[in-house]
DNA sequence: ATCATCATCTAGATCGTTCTAGTCCGACCA
DNA sequence: TGGTCGGACTAGAACGATCTAGATGATGAT
């Protein structure tokens, strides 16, 4: 039968190479200081012992663990595509991701621990929802890296997009559409959701434009209810909170026979998956998940290998056209 | 500034309390031999440092780290409420979990180099796409969990839902609504997709029905696709390889003017969050994720802790009544 | 009074690495 | 020839936990 076979150690390539542990520890590691005959030597001697370092011994003499914390949320499938694509850009810069979900039951504090107890060397948390004072305590002890979130205090770095910019955007983009009566169906308590409808406030005012802003919420349920209110005074255009709400705004609408964008524009914020669906083809503000992993795994990194202090990232978000949105004067067209 | 402050080891706690490297050992892993007034003195003190126990030390003196290796797809959104409830298991048993994601440019294999390197003493693969050989060598190492996925060899063991009774049920359900007209949606390359297929086969015939399978896939682009084949030639209901499947078939039949239940039923697969919204209320088959995620925990943790061999656990998934399902004759008073 | 017993606690070895501080020895230079 | 330099190598101390073996002292039996 398949025995459980002890696993080969540095003392057991190091009897078979004839050297000291020592050296073959330069060697595997690929440091200098050892003559090209004896490496051939012990690099041979280790591939036939079928030797792999033990990381948790490595780890614990060097403290170095290049390991990245990661924390998301196991519910927001935005997070999903950030997870992706920061597992890209940590391989590219020699680091490897540990992961930890934030879930019912299961709160962030908790996934810190377990984050910090493998031996991560930063923590990089997703849409983190603790105080800044418990952020700034971890802070002191290891790298933090908020993401999609800038209010975090000084000893917290932060990466986020630029909510303003994205509702500037938003709303540039339909006012030049010719709409004037253009609503805006907010986040409720979710992360973002203040920024974004103060940004609508401002920048419609500054088109010289009446905001009306509509109680909603992060998904579709809050959106499909935002949508009825809307019915009662319908607006030429509308920019949900995200995504998800712009799917049940659309829902509402396409129960009372309202068609996109022939009676009213909506425009999503997240350019997420389903947006993209062939049947949803929802034009939406994209804050561009990959670029923003890649900056918070880059920020991460950086505080790690320099001693640069705790800064801010922002990125602008950008419109990603497809076919909810369109000129203002339609509706009279499909109307009559 | 703040410092970057060095963690607190178990010598800092033994200096605290005034006892020994040992004891505080012994106390933190709730260990016999130590006195219930001294047990209290090095709580406080261990509580008061905001001590945690380092696993790379521990792992490398005592092979126990209490963390279970998971592995999920970051692009399934069915994964996530598998992880969720796998968190919460694995707590009731005394076990962390370390997740590991696949992603674009990320196969399986590393994801489970990265959790072995952390420590993890089990792994939990949620469908596995790895081949039954390399499955088979890693579980020489540590036992392996195959979630979803139950052809993985005699080392490996599996939690899977019941394909076959699942597609049972669903074909009973419609049949018993008076259909005979059940086509079959399936779900291409997926796993699971050839034992659905031809669990539908056989159920139809049980029944004395004739089987009409419809390529499809996964994912909404390929059910909507599907749902436009079967306009050829209607039949009365529609079993769809997964919930995202069902979306897409319902969409074409949507934008064809065909209204669901009237003119067809149409029956998911995985009950999942999209199924339960209250504009889709689609009826579905449920594999059961919690009890599923909680079935793999308990297997694994067994395994690590007893000695009992490898073993298949099968689940049998159930029916989710909504409103995407109703009787065959009801199309006919839709028409008319 | 003596000794075994037991609960409680501690010293020191140990896990498999990396790192520090050397030793050794041949080459080179004045 | 003798001193210095530097490349190649090694011994032994970390890292922070667990584990084994044994010390300590109070208790109770003889």
């Amino acid at each position: 039968m398949t025995e459980l076979q002890r696993r080969p150690t540095l003392m057991d390539v190091a009897k078979a190479a004839g050297v000291s542990r020592a050296l073959v520890s330069i060697v595997m590691r690929g440091a200098p200081g050892a003559a090209e005959s004896t490496r051939q030597k012990v690099l041979e001697a280790a591939r036939e012992l079928g030797y792999r370092a033990d990381s948790r011994a490595r780890l614990l003499r060097s403290s170095r663990t290049k390991l990245l914390g990661l924390i998301f949320s196991s519910s927001q499938p935005f997070h999903a595509e950030i997870v992706d694509a920061a597992y890209a850009e940590a391989s590219a810069r020699g680091y490897e991701i540990a992961l930890s979900a934030v879930a019912t039951g299961r709160p962030e504090a908790r996934a810190i621990e377990t984050l910090l107890d493998v031996g991560a060397e930063a923590l990089i948390i997703i849409a983190p929802t603790l105080s800044t004072e418990d952020l700034a305590l971890h802070a002191r002890r290891v790298p933090v890296v908020s993401l999609l979130r800038d209010d975090v205090g000084d000893l917290v770095d932060s990466v986020s997009s630029d909510d303003y910019a994205g509702i500037r955007i938003a709303v540039d983009h339909l006012a030049s559409l010719g709409h004037r009566r253009i609503a805006h169906v907010d986040g409720g308590t979710a992360v973002s959701s203040d920024q974004r409808r103060e940004a609508y406030r401002t920048e419609m005012l500054r088109h010289g434009l009446e905001p009306v802003v509509v109680a909603g919420g992060p998904d579709e349920e809050t959106g499909m209810r935002a949508g009825q209110v809307l019915q009662a005074d319908l607006p030429t255009a509308v920019i949900a909170f995200n995504d998800r709400s712009a799917l049940g705004i659309m829902e509402s609408f396409r129960a009372a026979g309202i068609s996109i964008p022939a009676d009213i524009s909506v425009l999503g914020y997240d350019d997420s998956h389903f947006a993209r669906l062939s049947y949803v083809q929802l034009s939406s503000i994209s804050q561009d998940a990959p670029l923003l992993a890649a900056a918070a795994v880059d920020r991460a990194v950086d505080r790690i290998e320099g001693t640069l202090p705790p800064g801010r990232v922002v990125r602008t978000p950008h419109l990603v056209l497809r076919k909810t949105t369109g000129h203002a004067g339609a509706q009279k067209v499909g109307q009559n």
